[in-house]
DNA sequence: AATTAAATAGTAATGATTACTATTTAAGAG
DNA sequence: CTCTTAAATAGTAATCATTACTATTTAATT
């Protein structure tokens, strides 16, 4: 893969946003930096990015998908209040994956464990 | 809500199909009993059948929305080989998400979980 | 049988994402 | 340093799933 500005500029939105940002939003703030970035080259640079494991892509629910530059295999939260998107701690992922696999018979290669539910700041 | 044969219909579709059709293949199988129902019903009828609680949604990535009649609160694999969806068994899963909200001080209301692998049938 | 609001069919619109194409550019070779 | 070439880009069009809209139909009540 060859080097370019553009993809440079995308990772760095989705470390720097934190927040695991959309598409959309990384849109914006790349064009900050680069003003006639397309849209299409930033869906392309993730899905690369993707690809070769530097980002993981979080599918939500009703909603467009988010990235996460937090590589390690972790659940998130979808708050239904504030719509933002929250990583997880789980003690017993890789156990849990484990025992999926046997009580069903299946090869798990990735997972996308979604949950949908109110974050700390939004408790009253 | 009233009544509608069309309604019934597509709740019977669900349940018949049983390996969690997507709303195109709930239009394809209603059309052999209501030949002019249309495509928009369908989703209006999904939607508050999930809304009362008696069907549920699967979020599963990179394609569109399945429908599965089993309410009782279960994970999901997409086969990567056959992009069939499957029923997993999971034997903790109540306490799996009490040990979640405790942990990350969250408020879980539903969960989507999905796992993206190879189902018995496509192991070779 | 008349009334009325919910549901429908058919179609248009939306929104996220992907595909296409002419142009630009990174990077290696001479 | 210049030439070459394939990868990457910008800009735009197309796609796909899903939702919204509207005139008409219909379930259910009076």
């Amino acid at each position: 893969m060859r080097y370019s500005k553009q993809r440079e500029i995308v990772y760095e939105t989705v470390i720097s946003c934190g927040n695991h940002p959309t598409a959309e939003v990384i849109y914006t703030e790349a064009r900050k930096i680069i003003p006639n970035i397309s849209l299409g080259t930033v869906y392309r640079n993730l899905a690369e990015l993707v690809n070769i494991g530097k980002i993981i892509k979080v599918v939500v629910p009703g909603d467009s998908d988010h990235y996460d530059h937090t590589i390690k295999d972790h659940p998130h939260l979808f708050c239904k209040e504030c719509k933002s998107v929250m990583d997880l701690k789980i003690n017993s992922i890789n156990n849990l994956i484990k025992e999926i696999e046997l009580d069903n018979q299946i090869k798990i290669v990735s997972n996308q464990i979604s949950f949908i539910g109110v974050c700390p700041k939004c408790q009253n």
